[in-house]
Parts: C-alpha cells; structure tokens; sequence
DNA sequence: GTTGAGATTTGAAGCGTTTCAATAATCTAA
DNA sequence: TTAGATTATTGAAACGCTTCAAATCTCAAC
C-alpha cells in the first residue's frame, strides 16, 4: 500500500527523453528552453506527479525562499494579526512564512529557532520571550538574517521593529490620572522586557504627576484571560478601601480577565469603582461587558516593516544597515475609563 | 560583512581530527563513538559554531521530524487553541508544527500544503478552505501523510477530526427554541462545509420542532468580528418587527460583532429582544457586555487527536487504517440567551 | 606475548537538485 | 550554401549529509 517512490527529476528527464539539465532548466529557467521541449517535459511531470525535492534544491542552492517566524503567544489576537500581516507581506515577495509558537517557553523559542537554522530559513523574525541575543548572534553569524519584533534590540545587532512602550504605559496612565484616579494598579509579567517597559512609562507619569498618585503593582506570570481573570478575583477580595481606583492591564487579554471578574456578581463596578485601561487593542476589546479602553499597536504595520527589514537584509547584505524602528501606540478610550 | 561560509560537517572533522563518519555518529548515534572522541568533536563543532544542514540530512535520509500545519483563520482563538494543542501534542513526541495560515484563500493554502509537499514534511495536518480532495490525494500518493481537521473526510482517503457540526447546530437551535424563540437567523457563510452542517442541524432542530418556528438566513462572507458586525448593524437597521428573536451565528467572532452592533447605543436589546448563541466558546465569549452563550468545541482535544492520527499513520504507514473521529460540542447558556 | 571478538573509526557511495562548461542544433546574413 | 552567431541541450560535478562494508583498535583470556 505504500506509495511508489517519489519521482525525481530523473525520472521526468526519462520519460520526457530529454537530459536531466533541462527538466531542471523547465523548473527554473523556463525562457531558456523551447516551448515544445518545455511541453514534453511539462506532460511528464504531470504525469509522474513530480514534486521537486526542496531539501535537495536547497542543498545545491543554499537559498531557501521560507520564512521563520517565532512568537510566544500565537493565541493572543495581537500576534494573529502580526503574523496575519507578515505573511501577506512575505507572499506578495514570493517567500512563505511558517510560524512556530513559543507559548512563551524559553526551550521551545530556542528549538524552533533551531529548526530554521538547520533548514536554512532565509530569515528568521522573533518576538522573545526574553533574552535571546546570544542566540540571535548565532544565528547572524551563520547567515541567518534575524529581526526582532516586538522588543528593543541593540542596532549594532539586528533590526528590530517595536512600539514604543514606554509611550505606550505613559500615555495609559496620564489618562487615567486624568480622568482623577490616583491608585493605579499596573498587572502583567515583569519577566517580560515589553511589560517593564510599559511599567517604566506609567511610573513616569505618576512621578511627573507629583504626590498623591501612586502605581501599585500585581504580578501576573501568564499574560492570559484566566490570569488576569484570577487576579481580578484576588483584588475583589480585598476591602474596597483597600482597592485601586484604577488598573491598567499591560496587555487586552489580562484586562478582559480583569473585567469578567470584575463583573462576575457585579462585584466592582467599572469605570465607577475600578477603571481599566488594556493593551493592544484587540478586536474583542470593544465587545467587552463594559467595553475597554486600550492601547492600540499597530500590529499590520509592525508585521509589514518587520518582513521589508529582514527581506532588505537578506537581499542587500552589504548596504543593509541595521534599524531600530519603533512606531507609536495611541490611546483608544472606551467606558472602562470614563470619568469617575 | 558577509558571514563566513558555513562550516560543513567536514570542517569539523577536519578540526576535531576525526573522520566525517565519526561527526555524523556523534551527531546521530551518540553511544557509537568513545567518549575521548566524542568530547573532541563537540569541542570543534562548538568551536565552529556548526549547525547541522538539515536540507542535505533530510536528501539523504529521505525523514524529516516536522509537521505542516494549514488553518485557514490562525486569528480565531479556535485555532490558535487547536494549533497550541497540536504543537504540545507534537513535541512530546519530537515533532515540529510549522503552520501556515491560508487565511481563507485557497490559493494561499494551496501553496502551503505545496511547500509542505516540497519540504517532505512528514505529514501534514489541514482544516481546509473548500474542497480539497484532489490535493489532498496528491499529496498523499507520494506518501506524506495527511489528517484533515474540523471537516469530515472520505475514511477512504484519509483520517479526519472533527467535531459533530450537526449536532452542535441542533442543539444550539434546540435551546434558543425552547427559551421561546421563532425566528431564528443563522448567520455565516455558506460555501463553508462547517456552517453548511450547523445549518443543517438547526434546520433538523426547526422541522422537529413542527410549525411556528422558521430559519432566516443572513449570509456573512467572512467570519469575522467585523463581518459580524456589519450583518447586526443590518438586523439593527430593520424595523423591530422584521427583526429575527434569535440568531445562531456560526462562530463566535460573527456573534461578538452581533453583540458589538446591537450594544451600540442600545439599539437591540439582548437577549429580550433578539437571544445569540455562538460557536466555539471563545475564551472572550463570558467577558462580552452580553456574556454570550456557545456551543463548545473541545480544541485541544482535536489538536492532539490530528496530531495522533497523523504520527500513527507515519510511523505504521501498514497496519494504520483512516478513521473519521468526530467530537461531540456542548452547549454552555450564558447571559445572551437566557428566557425571555 | 598472542589471539580473537567486540568496539571504534574510516571513507566512499549516493540522496535529488542546480550549475556551468561543452556540445549540438538552429538561424542569419552574405 | 555556408560560415558565424545565436539559441538549446547535455551531463558531470558539486552541495553536506547518512550509511555501511571494510579496516583498525582494544583488551580480556590464554
């Protein structure tokens, strides 16, 4: 029952009755061979079913026209729309982009980049779950042009694509002190470069803000809607008192838990008791038992440069200059925020 | 700039002062060569920085250790669960997942079921667009292997995971019938197997229900929240009267955009006046303003079943026979369905 | 010491492509 | 017609790895 063994080019060059060059010249240089040839040769790879062995092409070639592209959290909406637009941008440059998810675990970001190094990917786009750059190296070094998306990566380095983060958690928090909040809780991972950056900002415009506001901290390790979900469980245990007047979710996915917990018996009311700000924007963000404010990232855009820089990169070696590009988040307000 | 070439599994030789077999059986069959020797060739290899090529060991070897994964909506958190699954499921077993997403364009998932067919993956999992039987076959008769999931197949041809659609589309009609409902809209779009079946099962739920009770189709091209949107700001726009009591969208992403149109400023009241159910119970489905009522399907359960099928069909290729394994879903009634 | 069995190591063959210099076929212009 | 130029085709040589039969070591037992 097992199929016959795969037809080569060999075998097509055979039954077409020409050389093996040509077949390989119909594959690749079409222009270069005689339509009735390239017809023979055409009908015999139809025939045949022959599907060219990539692993060899690619050992003779040393190209590959793949992609990789490493996240950690391909379930968070954010990163399906990044990924949604890297792969558009690839296809649209005839490369494909295969994704591998970390699920933010440092040995399977490490396998996965692994895996593209030992298929020769053209080139590799990471967001990190943490510290990664003496791998990135590696795989620099060897010629696996590298970008990193998502993080701040030294220029002398590699490319990388990031929202300003500090903006971002800047900008959340100076709204929320606007709107008269002072006790502004701050969740997420704190592991995670993203997350301080995000902290960093929002302790910024609490100490430009002067005394009487103050950022309190909720450690979060996943950055998911039952994490978040549990601690908006822990905070609606406490006294009322005892409570922020304000929490800002460093990421959607941990402020939508915040809310269902939040709205769970109508325990906290927000924005009354508890006003929320998230982060990235997603789409579900706006169908939310109170529908949330947050910061958007422009994710398309992010996926499309991400894609121009490596693509740039493995095209143009020797111009190509590295670049730290970072764009800038915006604050969409929405009624887990309205004014008290 | 340009990195020095790669160092081949000569260079270590070379270096390490060894024989290329004896690289290779350090590298592959690890208890094969002594210690001493061992040592000394992972000294070069370090000292080189040498990556095994995987192109030239997956021509020689004609195996490959990776998985091809095609979905054609990667941003539905559906999938995401289903990839994450999958690629669990995977590792354990030391397999790659590398996905692709077509993102509903045949084209695209063509080309990544050609470039899975190209790399010798050695088997492929794939939630398909439409038809693609004739692909499927093709790939299969050159022998790499093939599960298709969330859509039933011919056991004749291959193995399929899915979950019982008709049932899943019964029951949710079922339910909204007996909180009262009559005019029942479904919403989604038609030219997929999936929705065709949830049709089919609401309309069995609509006929045993015997007269009074009617199914009003509202056909939404894609299945996303915005789509969804756009059907309810349509339904909104109609005079109440004309309005459905109900509607079973055909996924969750449709029913959170029905949610987010009929919210906006109060213009439908849910469920009074028009009940939603959806489909897949969404992480995001219980924080909606309207926690919305699901049918769910167990994900990881269908994730890690592909991923068996798959691995038991490459690794018995003659004692495996194709199986049609089908999930039942489960209704969860949340807010956005109660009585009226 | 020898011997022989088992443990290691060697190196050539070959996986299916692409490439490229060489050869063959075809065309152009006189 | 034919030399000369152009266009097509050929086939051998890599690419870097795994495999495997053959060669070489090692070491316990005599």
């Amino acid at each position: 029952m097992s199929a016959a063994a795969r037809p080569s080019i060999q075998d097509v060059a055979r039954l077409a009755g020409v050389s093996l060059g040509t077949v390989s010249n119909v594959l690749n240089k079409p222009d270069m061979v005689k339509p009735a040839t390239a017809e023979k040769v055409q009908r015999a790879i139809e025939q045949l079913g022959f599907v060219r062995n990539d692993a060899a092409r690619q050992l003779k070639a040393g190209k590959s026209l793949t992609l990789g592209m490493v996240v950690y959290d391909s379930g968070n909406p954010f990163f399906a729309e990044l990924t949604r637009a890297a792969e558009n941008a690839a296809a649209a440059r005839s490369y494909a982009v295969l994704v591998g998810n970390s699920n933010h675990k440092r040995e399977r970001e490490k396998q996965y980049l692994q895996l593209f190094d030992q298929q020769r990917a053209a080139g590799v786009l990471v967001s990190p779950t943490s510290d990664i750059y003496e791998q990135i190296d590696d795989l620099r070094s060897r010629g696996t042009q590298t970008v990193v998306l998502d993080r701040r990566a030294d220029p002398d380095r590699c490319c990388s694509v990031t929202v300003d983060d500090l903006a971002g958690g800047r900008i959340a928090v100076e709204h929320l002190l606007a709107q008269g909040r002072r006790r502004i809780g701050f969740v997420g991972n704190f592991a995670m470069q993203q997350v301080t950056d995000r902290l960093a900002g929002a302790m910024a415009a609490v100490n430009d803000f002067g005394p009487g506001a103050q950022l309190i901290l909720f450690e979060s390790e996943d950055m998911t809607v039952l994490a978040g979900r549990s601690v908006g469980q822990q905070i609606a245990a406490t006294k009322p008192g005892d409570r922020p007047d304000a929490i800002f979710a460093s990421n959607d996915l941990i402020a939508m838990g915040l809310i269902q917990a939040f709205s769970f018996n109508s325990a906290v009311a927000i924005p009354d008791e508890i006003a929320i700000v998230g982060y990235d924007d997603i789409d579900f963000a706006q169908s939310a038992v109170v529908p949330l404010s947050s910061i958007r990232q422009p994710a398309k855009l992010l996926g499309e440069t991400a894609v121009e820089l490596v693509l740039d990169e493995i095209q143009n070696p020797n111009e190509h200059s590295h670049q730290q590009i970072s764009f800038q988040p915006e604050l969409v307000v929405r009624a887990s925020s309205a004014v008290k």
